[in-house]
DNA sequence: AGGCGCTTGTGAAGCCGTGCACAAATCGCG
DNA sequence: CGCGATTTGTGCACGGCTTCACAAGCGCCT
């Protein structure tokens, strides 16, 4: 079965992965796990591509890139896509992450059952407030931040999570890069400055927030001038569109 | 000076502003917010570029969709650019969110300082756990679900934060839709289907570890092959490239 | 065994976004 | 008052991404 490919860590088989194409694959990984506990063992692409929003086509030529992956008439063997997937991904092995930062946020992602279904590791806790260091969370004692460098080195971590004070972030990460993370994910709203060979990517809530209020905006300008529907009643509304996503 | 433009609530003055550029317009005016604090009341592109983590011209051209915004040979007004941009987010009231979830992520976000200050107000904390119900948090009340359509007509909130388990997501989407919420921020790790007209962003803590862990493992196959630096001591890693971002 | 229906994989076209490079505009100074 | 230094605003070309549409391939049924 999934035995006969040349080998798993072949290595050099990256035809480089166009990046919007990576940006998804994590999505159809998901759909597929829902899938697979739902007893699908195959999924068309159309099926597939419903289930985690997105355009059939668009599916069908991302999975293209992962080598030959279906079969037509049939569709794509569902935990064989999902060995690809986590395969492409690095999924294979279950990383450890470091968090920075302790405080109202990171307590919350501390506790968080995703990581661990998701293919990591929370490995280490740490925080710069002496009162905060020793604590334990959900089986994990938080540690110094001067102990970062040790600790890495000891539990082979190449990705952290800042969970800092935004004034705080870019000290957090030289340290983190000076330990020898190579992969951050950026809570604190502000912009980081690293190496080149150091990726960072940022979640910021306010920011998706306003970029909403730009489309909110934009919405009642618009029905202020047409003969607008300001306000439906409650009928017809709801999930018009599309469906269930997952199963049908 | 500003007073002179020909209106501030005009209307239809948006030329539809490419959605790459509104996904940045919030950088820009974190950015200007934090010059604006250290005194500066005018700056450049260039400026503005580096404190934003783009790039200038990326910069120009985003601005000059607001209309005639900078002054050549000199800059761009800090204050002014920021009027600007809060107006055509939508900010220029202080719109009302409600949080829907009230649980390990669910408390972290509405004891989060950041919504009232990058404009916005969280104006109701729901749920469905009776036994949660009626706690305060940060001076609000936990509200059952089902007074849902009464707040958010008394508030007027048109956006909401999906903060629960995966499976209650698509069913408190439909009730927040029916409630005439059309804006969504999700934090569940699933596709919500919408009918048209509502806006949804999701957030998904686990797919951007999933990308980094893309990146981490192509780049540990790639330094396996050539005589790659495996570990370089801890040596001239750190904050090489940029210099500090904010000001200078 | 052969045909038929279904689904993948992909060529090609169009759109959007990015970044260079430069002309136009503005200010300050002599 | 004019000139040069400076910085904006933008035309243009390029690359990447998306989407349509269809031929090639596969299994199933007769
Ligand atoms: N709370 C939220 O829901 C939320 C939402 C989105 C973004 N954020 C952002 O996440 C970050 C954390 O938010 P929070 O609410 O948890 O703040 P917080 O103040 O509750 O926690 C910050 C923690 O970081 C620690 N810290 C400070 N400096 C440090 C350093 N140099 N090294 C290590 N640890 C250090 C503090 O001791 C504290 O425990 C902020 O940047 C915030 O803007 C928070
Ligand atoms: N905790 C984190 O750090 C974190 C990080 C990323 C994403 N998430 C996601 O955010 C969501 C919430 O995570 P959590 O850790 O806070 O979970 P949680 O179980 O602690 O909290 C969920 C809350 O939602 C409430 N709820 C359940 N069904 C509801 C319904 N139908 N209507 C209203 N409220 C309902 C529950 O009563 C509970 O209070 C999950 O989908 C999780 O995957 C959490």
């Amino acid at each position: 079965m999934s035995q006969q490919r040349t080998g798993p860590t072949d290595g050099p088989d990256f035809p480089d992965l166009p990046e919007a194409t990576v940006a998804r694959l994590p999505e159809y990984l998901r759909a597929l796990h829902h899938l697979a506990e739902d007893g699908h063992d195959t999924v068309s692409s159309e099926g597939l591509a419903a289930a985690a929003g997105v355009n059939s086509a668009k599916l069908r030529k991302d999975l293209s890139h992962l080598g030959r992956t279906g079969t037509r008439g049939v569709g794509y063997d569902v935990t064989l896509l999902i060995d690809q997937i986590e395969q492409v991904l690095g999924l294979t092995h279950r990383r450890a992450v470091a968090l920075v930062g302790v405080g109202n946020l990171g307590h919350a992602l501390a506790g968080y059952a995703g990581f661990g279904t998701r293919g990591f590791r929370i490995a280490a806790l740490f925080d710069a407030d002496h009162s905060r260091v020793g604590e334990h969370i959900n089986g994990l004692v938080v540690r110094h931040i001067d102990d970062l460098p040790e600790v890495v080195d000891q539990e082979s971590i190449s990705i952290a999570v800042i969970a800092t004070p935004a004034h705080a972030a870019q000290h957090v990460a030289d340290r983190l890069v000076e330990a020898g993370v190579t992969s951050v994910l950026n809570f604190a709203p502000c912009v980081l400055n690293v190496p080149d060979g150091v990726d960072v990517r940022k979640v910021d809530l306010a920011i998706e927030l306003q970029i909403l209020s730009f489309h909110e905006h934009r919405k009642s300008a618009l029905t202020a001038l047409p003969a607008a529907v300001q306000k439906p009643g409650r009928v017809g509304m709801a999930n018009r569109l599309g469906g269930e996503a997952v199963a049908t």
